[in-house]
RNA sequence: GGGCCGAUAGCUCAGUCGGUAGAGCAACUGGCUUUUAACCAGUGGGUCGCAGGUUCGAGUCCUGCUCGGCUCACCA
């Protein structure tokens, strides 16, 4: 009988004969259960490979690298253990190695390996049948495979060469590895099998023998990410904020700027969207009296799929009462002090970047990620000015200073020109790059740069640039130009009102809005501001987006009445914040790609090898 | 969707100018009763991602397709 979906070759067809070997041998290969011992300090009472280690390693003897221990270390670590009975189950962690009439072999339990030594004098094999009883354990031992599930019952004892071990006197078989295990040495590497086949990912780096030190494996990294997520909660519960669930399922997509998933309910017959936010649902909340509030779930958003984005993510989003956007990010700032510190040991926190130097290669840059110093805190319209030379500098150019004067950034007219400027001057100096690649970038930018200037703001001048036109080239010019440098925890403040609809203005610029995003890694992280609270206020913003959308833009808002109707019976004044999660373990993890804090990523549904033939037809 | 790169044994990877498909690990057989990536001797294992083309001859050259990675666009 062969499983399906399952490729044959010699190794799965050896697999196979030992499986039916074993069943001759022990009855049920698929038993149902193992009872384990209770000698060590376990949440559960009941040992296992990692608590073992963890209980014993103390007694192997402390030797130089390469050196044996001396006989009476030995003899010392040994009076001890060998009073030690314990039962654990494990996997085959490598292929047995056999000498004759002895073995060793390491189990592992997906965190910790422990070594067994199995004598064929020794061992005692258990059968499976309801009756029980005992079959020749040597011969059961024989018929075992890399990544097989044994239980082992044994004393402890330490090796010659000073090996925490269990020396096996009964032997139980418990299930069947059908295919064969990754390489030892190199794991996989694959990063599609690593995504599709994430227990494979999982099972290689728990049995890789080398590891490499500034690269958590993939347990460490799901690990961490749990860690996360439990000092989040218990940060918040602590402060008092309750934990609810709102609704993934909604009439109306709603809270963010993205496009949904549609889907379609039998029963009501009506057409719903999965959630892109939670937002306005639990700002309902916060006008119903609950006056700190959490959601920390998933939100779907149906755009592309790429290294930062995955069409579902977890996101935290919370709202305190009486409170504005300063003291959202006050709070923001010390709950990402204690996570990191919670789930790493430090607020120093490794982190790579990766770019591209002239010959195309992959250069990493290893920086030094400090969440224990006071966040920076930048307007948008200064981290525009401050990062400009940095975005020219990858052709180096003495920039004419008074063309860019940040004066100029607050000038809706002149942003929009700006952003203008600079699309075109970069695709004009590629071009002439193009055709003449022995010329100097920066004297090609500063030929160019006057007239691009000049063309740009007659082609803004006569297409009459609206607020909102304005508010997104400022943002454009943001993303393009600082984004990318802001890798030390940076709040950036003062968004233009026209592109945060949801957000109150500021007291002392009506034109900006209270609103703030958190970058770090060069990441957009957070995203936080004072709630607007005013229904009329509120009707007339939504009215504005709806227009947007009737404009073509499909990933603004809609008008969502039961939500003006909700803020009509009062909000106190409350400041809110998103937190994207995979983002934050991202950074934590050290990972580039969101693909690996994520366990099972989205990915092309694979083709079955029948359907090849017909492939390109 | 565009551009660049990749796919060869179960895993990690070589494969020169177009001339019989390779290594290490893993598997199989035999030996070895405290090994450490155990060792020693031997054996088997391939639709070179898929389809077509050029050629006396294609893993290698050309075209199309599939899947993946990076990147640009869109976004968080």
């Amino acid at each position: 009988m062969t499983v399906p979906f399952m490729e044959e070759n010699d190794q799965t067809q050896a697999r196979r004969e030992h499986l039916e070997a074993l069943r001759t041998l022990v009855g049920n290969v698929y038993p149902n259960k193992f009872e384990r011992s209770n000698v060590t300090d376990t949440p559960a009472g009941e040992d296992t490979i990692t608590s073992i280690v963890a209980a014993f390693k103390q007694y192997e003897p402390k030797v130089a690298e390469g050196e044996r221990p001396v006989a009476e270390a030995l003899e010392f670590a040994n009076g001890e253990l060998n009073k030690i009975r314990v039962r654990v189950g494990g996997r085959l962690a490598a292929p047995p190695r056999v000498m004759g009439k002895a073995a060793f072999v390491h189990l592992s339990d997906g965190v910790s390996r422990l070594q067994i030594y199995v004598r064929r004098q020794d061992v005692v094999g258990l059968s499976n049948d309801a009756e029980g009883g005992e079959v020749n354990g040597w011969e059961l031992f024989g018929l075992l495979d890399h990544g097989d599930f044994i239980g082992v019952e044994g004393y402890l004892f330490v090796t010659k060469t000073g090996e925490l071990s269990v020396h096996v006197e009964k032997l139980q078989f418990l299930a069947k590895a059908l295919l064969p295990m990754p390489d030892k040495m190199h794991g996989i590497n694959d990063p599609e099998i690593r995504q599709r086949q994430r227990y494979a990912d999982l099972i290689a780096g728990s049995l890789k023998l080398e590891r490499d030190e500034n690269d958590l494996t993939p347990r460490e990294v799901f690990t961490l990410r749990s860690n996360v997520i439990r000092e989040i909660r218990r940060f918040l519960d602590e402060r008092g904020y309750v934990e609810v669930e709102t609704p993934m399922l909604t009439p109306l997509a709603t809270g963010a700027a993205a496009r949904p998933f549609k889907t379609h309910h039998n029963t009501l017959d009506i057409d719903l969207f999965a959630r892109i936010a939670p937002e306005l649902y639990l700002k309902r909340l916060v006008v119903g009296g609950f006056e700190k509030v959490y959601e920390l779930n998933r939100n779907f958003r149906n755009e592309g799929i790429s290294t930062k984005h995955n069409p579902e993510f977890t996101m935290l989003e919370f709202y305190m009462a009486y409170a504005d956007v300063n003291q959202m990010m006050d709070l923001h700032e010390e709950m990402m002090r204690s996570v990191v510190k919670v789930a790493t040991g430090s607020t120093l926190v490794p982190y790579d970047t990766f770019d591209w130097d002239s010959e195309m290669q992959s250069v990493r840059e290893r920086h030094q990620i400090d969440f224990g110093s006071p966040f920076q805190r930048l307007k948008m319209t200064e981290a525009v000015f401050n990062y400009w030379d940095q975005y020219w500098s990858k052709r180096p150019s003495e920039l004419n200073g008074e063309l860019f004067e940040v004066p100029w950034l607050s000038d809706p007219f002149k942003v929009v020109a700006l952003q203008k400027f600079v699309i075109d001057i970069d695709s004009s100096v590629d071009q002439v790059m193009r055709d003449d690649q022995s010329a100097d970038p920066a004297e090609v930018f500063d030929s160019l740069k006057d007239s691009t200037w000049q063309t740009a703001l007659s082609q803004t001048f006569s297409t009459q640039p609206t607020a909102i036109a304005s508010a997104e080239s400022l943002v454009w010019l943001f993303e393009h130009i600082a984004e990318p440098h802001l890798i030390q925890p940076t709040f950036i403040i003062d968004f233009p009102k026209p592109v945060s609809p949801l957000s109150k203005a500021s007291p002392s610029d009506p034109s900006v809005a209270e609103r703030f995003e958190y970058f770090v890694g060069g990441l957009e992280s957070a995203n936080g501001f004072s709630e607007l609270n005013d229904p009329e206020e509120q009707y007339q913003r939504f009215k504005d987006q709806v227009q947007q959308r009737e404009r073509g833009d499909e990933e603004a808002m809609v008008m969502d009445e039961d939500y003006i109707r909700a803020l009509s019976y009062g909000m106190p004044p409350a400041a809110g914040i998103g937190v994207g999660i995979d983002r934050l373990v991202m950074l934590l993890a050290n990972k580039s790609s969101i693909r690996d804090v994520i366990l099972f990523p989205h990915m092309r549904p694979e083709r079955k090898k029948e359907d090849d033939e017909t492939a390109g037809h």
